[in-house]
DNA sequence: AGCACGCCGACT
DNA sequence: GTCGGCGTGCTC
């Protein structure tokens, strides 16, 4: 009996279950026992329906136990159970950690963590006997990755980063340690990382390969597949149902190795999980930052090496960038938290050329279309020859700012060293909530100015707000190019969300990689967007790239504004000239004395590192200070508002040694979506676990006081964007 | 969060 | 006499 509770993984005499129920509500956020019925396998992380209230709900079973506190007069019978659905033990306590890690309820994580149901019943999976004989053989596979291999030839940075990632699994003082591989563009990551997964299928084990979003191109799919074959899949929110739960079941079965995808696979159900690589690790689309929870990838991905490595295994984690994140490469050498490796030269030791166009000599010449005369130049003298452009505007987040035409001055907040974003319609104060016409606010400390007429720098009448769109640049370009054709591509025609929620972008990502196939055939010319084409293209062709206002991101209002400009301007300088030919960039801009692009120019990761960590640490962001973003929203703006003043007063009163300083309350950068007004408090502090628990006591004290109907509550530490 | 119950006013 | 307004209270 004992050995069949074994195979079976449950335990006849267990007659209750802890259930875990999906209703999003205060009062649910807690385990409600169930009786099993007598002919029912019930094991934990199993998914099921329960009687709940006056309906059915899902639910996730926690644990099962043989004797109960509650009422047997309360207690119901499980309705139904998805044998199918059945979390893992490791990922069950992924989830429990993630509620604790990121305050949220653990419905939402085991949501998180497990697949959806889908509508029309799943195909079966593949079973190992619907292999091929060769298939099946998860050695003879690997004979024929290593093939595959020996064709290629490394570079000798590449044989180097390879062999220190895999000989370092055996050094005691590294072993447990992730890695930071810094490479520059077109050194050669993916090869290194495809090495590292080959090293890990001959050891048996299974890996999963992380992309931002929207890297996940046609050419990832392509090269990935080459590599490993049906060892392989693909998860992104492209799929249907069906075929994410497919996905999920394989991984759970042994019958695929590798996971790749954005960051819902770091949830891939391996059991042998051996190592999990983060491409383009300073991403942003690495935290979940629209729905709860808002976990940051990178941290759960520590946490599942963390459990492997508690349970007597190994797991590898890399992770690759070409410009790191600021935060990462600060625990690389200085915080060692991370070892790290550095790949500095192209496979095919080419880089681009990168010009700054100083858009106020442009303006001051009499130039005053979108396009600097040298760059409109170049740019003809490449369509000329037969060569394409590439055309990125940055137009990330959805603040403007106002600056001067004439001298680039640009309107900033003295306390904060961040510049003032531009709001229309700026509502203000608690008891009469009230519309002014226009205003300045700091998104850090709450001060607001009025938008001035002339520049205080320079007295110039041409200071204004700032606002360029992709049309705009499309109509620009049809006149100054005449007789070249070009594509537009925006991320808000391809990332579109449908009203009820679900993913629609079927039909979205086949037009965007339509729309890509057609540039790379050479259909078209120029090729217009947003930074979504910036990352991972690979076009031999084009040998300009224009950043049309690098100043936008320069002036997100963001502390980590001059990080992503410097990003986006080294992952630009990557699609320029990948082939053999030369490439040019051209970097637009009304401030080109600004660090972030005097040093993107020349590629200077570790000058900018150096003088980027100073200012944070004089003007205390992250990594030396940690800002913890309370954001309410609701259809009333007064109940919000009010509500964050008595938060405020709140931890006023519990700030009794200073530990802690508060910003706000303040209107969100998105100050209204779908009717929801949205408003924020920001509390500063050195030490994250201290800050993290004065939040929540201070919440709780506000919710003992106020039941807070109707108002959502959104908690970031340290958030990727201004919120 | 839902959903039913319940206790009052307006209407065929 | 009944339809329907939304305040209140419960969910193993």
């Amino acid at each position: 009996m004992i050995a069949l509770d074994e195979i079976l993984g449950t335990n006849i005499l267990h007659k209750y279950a802890l259930v875990c129920v999906d209703m999003q509500a205060d009062f649910a956020n807690r385990l409600f026992t169930y009786k099993i019925p007598q002919d029912m396998l019930v094991v934990p992380g199993m998914k099921l329906e329960v009687p709940f209230g006056r309906k059915y709900i899902n639910g996730f079973v926690l644990e099962t136990t043989a004797e109960t506190d509650v009422d047997s007069k309360k207690l119901k019978f499980i309705f139904n159970t998805y044998q199918d659905y059945i979390i893992p033990a490791d990922l069950l306590d992924l989830a429990k950690w993630m509620s604790q890690q990121y305050y949220t309820m653990l419905i939402h994580c085991l949501v998180c963590v497990s697949p959806s149901v889908p509508k029309k019943p799943a195909k079966l999976p593949i079973i190992a006997e619907n292999l091929t004989a060769q298939e099946k053989n998860v050695s003879q596979i690997c004979e024929n990755i290593s093939a595959k291999e020996n064709e290629i030839t490394l570079s000798l940075e590449q044989t180097q980063a390879v062999q220190k990632i895999l000989g370092w699994q055996k050094v005691p003082k590294k072993q447990k340690m992730p890695i930071l591989l810094h490479g520059v563009t077109g050194s050669g990551k993916t090869e290194v990382y495809m090495r590292i997964i080959s090293d890990v299928l001959k050891q048996g084990k299974q890996a999963i390969m992380l992309v931002p979003e929207i890297a996940l191109t046609y050419q990832v799919v392509q090269i990935f597949t080459e590599r490993f074959g049906k060892l392989a899949v693909f998860t992104h929110s492209g799929l249907t149902a069906q075929e994410r739960f497919a996905n999920w079941q394989k991984a759970k079965n042994g019958e695929i190795s590798v996971m790749i995808g954005p960051r819902s696979a770091i949830f891939a159900p391996f059991d042998k999980l051996g190592a999990i690589i983060i491409d383009e690790e300073h991403e942003h689309t690495y935290r979940q930052s629209e729905l709860p929870p808002k976990f940051d990838t990178k941290e759960v991905a520590l946490q599942r090496k963390k459990y492997i490595e508690q349970n007597g295994g190994e797991c590898l984690l890399v992770m690759g960038s070409a410009t790191p994140l600021l935060e990462s490469y600060y625990n690389a050498v200085v915080a060692e938290k991370f070892s790290l490796i550095t790949m500095q030269n192209r496979i095919n030791e080419m880089f681009p050329t990168v010009n700054i166009v100083d858009m106020r000599k442009e303006l001051a010449a009499g130039n005053t279309s979108m396009f600097g005369a040298d760059f409109q130049k170049a740019m003809l003298q490449e369509l000329n020859a037969g060569r394409q452009a590439i055309l990125f505007l940055n137009r990330r987040g959805h603040s403007s700012f106002v600056s001067c035409r004439t001298c680039g001055h640009v309107m900033g907040c003295n306390n904060c060293s961040v510049n003032l974003t531009y709001h229309a319609n700026f509502s203000v104060s608690s008891s009469n909530v009230y519309e002014k016409p226009e205003k300045l606010l700091c998104h850090y400390c709450g001060v607001s100015v009025p938008v001035p007429n002339i520049c205080p720098a320079c007295s110039s009448k041409f200071i204004k707000y700032f606002g360029l769109g992709t049309q705009k640049i499309e109509e620009e370009v049809a006149k100054l190019f005449s007789g070249f054709s070009s594509l537009r591509m925006d991320f808000d025609t391809t990332r579109k969300r449908a009203d009820n929620g679900k993913l629609n972008n079927l039909n979205k990502s086949n037009s965007h990689e339509k729309i890509l196939a057609a540039f790379r055939n050479n259909e078209a010319q120029i090729l217009i967007g947003t930074q979504m084409i910036a990352k991972g293209l690979d076009f031999p062709n084009v040998t300009i790239v224009g950043i049309m206002a690098a100043d936008l991101s320069l002036y997100s209002g963001s502390f980590r504004a001059a990080e992503n400009t410097f990003q986006l301007i080294t992952q630009v300088s990557g699609r320029a000239g990948r082939a053999a030919k030369q490439g040019k960039v051209y970097i637009q801009t009304y401030n080109p004395e600004h660090y972030s692009i005097q040093l993107a120019q020349k590629a200077d990761y570790s000058t900018f590192y150096l003088q980027e960590t100073s200012l944070r640490r004089t003007m205390s962001y992250p990594p030396f200070c940690n800002v913890f973003v309370i954001l309410f929203s609701a259809e009333n703006e007064q109940i919000i508002v009010k509500a964050l003043q008595k938060l405020l007063a709140v931890m006023q009163y519990c700030n009794k040694k200073g530990n802690f300083e508060m910003f706000g309350p303040m209107p969100a950068v998105i100050s209204k979506i779908k009717k929801q007004f949205r408003w924020k408090l920001l509390v500063k502090s050195v030490n994250e676990e201290l800050l993290k628990q004065f939040v929540l006591y201070c919440l709780g004290k506000l919710k003992d006081n106020d039941p807070l109907t109707g108002v959502t509550i959104s908690l970031t530490l340290n958030p990727m964007s201004v919120e």
